[in-house]
DNA sequence: ATTATATCCCGGTTCTACGGTGGGGATTGT
DNA sequence: ACAATCCCCACCGTAGAACCGGGATATAAT
């Protein structure tokens, strides 16, 4: 399991993109960047693999962009990070241990991941969005 | 939170070191490195940054070896983990968000870690030997 | 004292992934 | 036609992981 710039980047751009979701229309990769502060090419780069993992659709030409695919409460944090991650992180896993301790440890690691895995399942996109939107709440109040 | 082979080999290490650990003679490395499957030189670096953040000391020469600082029921997995893997992972956390987006995905990657973190907080050196005293008990009744 | 044994410490090498950049091509609204 | 926008491929620099060598140093046994 890894929290990755890139994993960051990838929730920052999915939360931007649940935000004007409503609307309907797509929203630009320099846009997502220059909200987020992600250098755009990269990001055009995560979301293509967002794009291959079926979490946004884009469309190309003038008045282009990008949109979920889905409803934002039907995306698990989980399914995000995992795709980003990549699914070599299963080849590693493949790697049966030779020894008792090996085995031991083995399961160790197993017991971890699967804690910060339950996390990332737990949580939504939508939820992550609510919690944006209280704390901007939060902000506004200090600033009056 | 990284889970690298380097924290593995640490593990094993220390396993092997806890289960010599009543006699009070030290293992050589190259004991350790054999028996867990562990490249010498490169356990030779680990075990230099465990006996620095004080879990093994070390004798020279002739009948040399390592031995554990303390008991193995008063050491945590966290503190290991936390000692091979580096400080370093204390500067990542300085970087503070920018924006409202940024706070709230640096929260829940403070929840991940966290996670994870108490996994490995609730878990001591000795529960590993335990562990793997009762599956190799497990084993030997497959082999009978 | 000498020698064998072991760690200690310095360095180097190779490989992989991450974060980021660049260029050219394909598609689409106006 | 044209501009806007995504698409694809390739590249670069850096950092860390994993690993290897060589020589210095400390200790025990002789």
């Amino acid at each position: 399991m890894e929290l990755s710039c890139k994993s960051e980047y990838a929730l920052l751009a999915l939360i931007a993109l649940s935000l004007h979701h409503a609307k309907g229309e797509p929203i630009r990769i320099c846009q997502i960047s220059a909200e987020q502060g992600i250098p755009d090419r990269y990001l055009e780069q995560l979301l293509a693999t967002l794009r291959r993992g079926g979490f946004v659709k884009s469309q190309r030409g003038a008045k282009g962009g990008y949109l979920l695919t889905r409803e934002p409460w039907k995306i698990t944090l989980l399914d995000i990070v995992s795709c980003i991650e990549g699914f070599e992180a299963k080849a590693k896993e493949l790697k049966s241990p030779q020894t008792v301790e090996g085995a031991v440890v083995c399961d160790l690691w197993k017991e971890v991941r699967q804690a910060a895995e339950s996390v990332l399942e737990k949580c939504t996109l939508q939820d992550l969005v609510d919690n944006r939107n209280a704390r901007q709440q939060i902000d506004l109040m200090y600033y009056i």
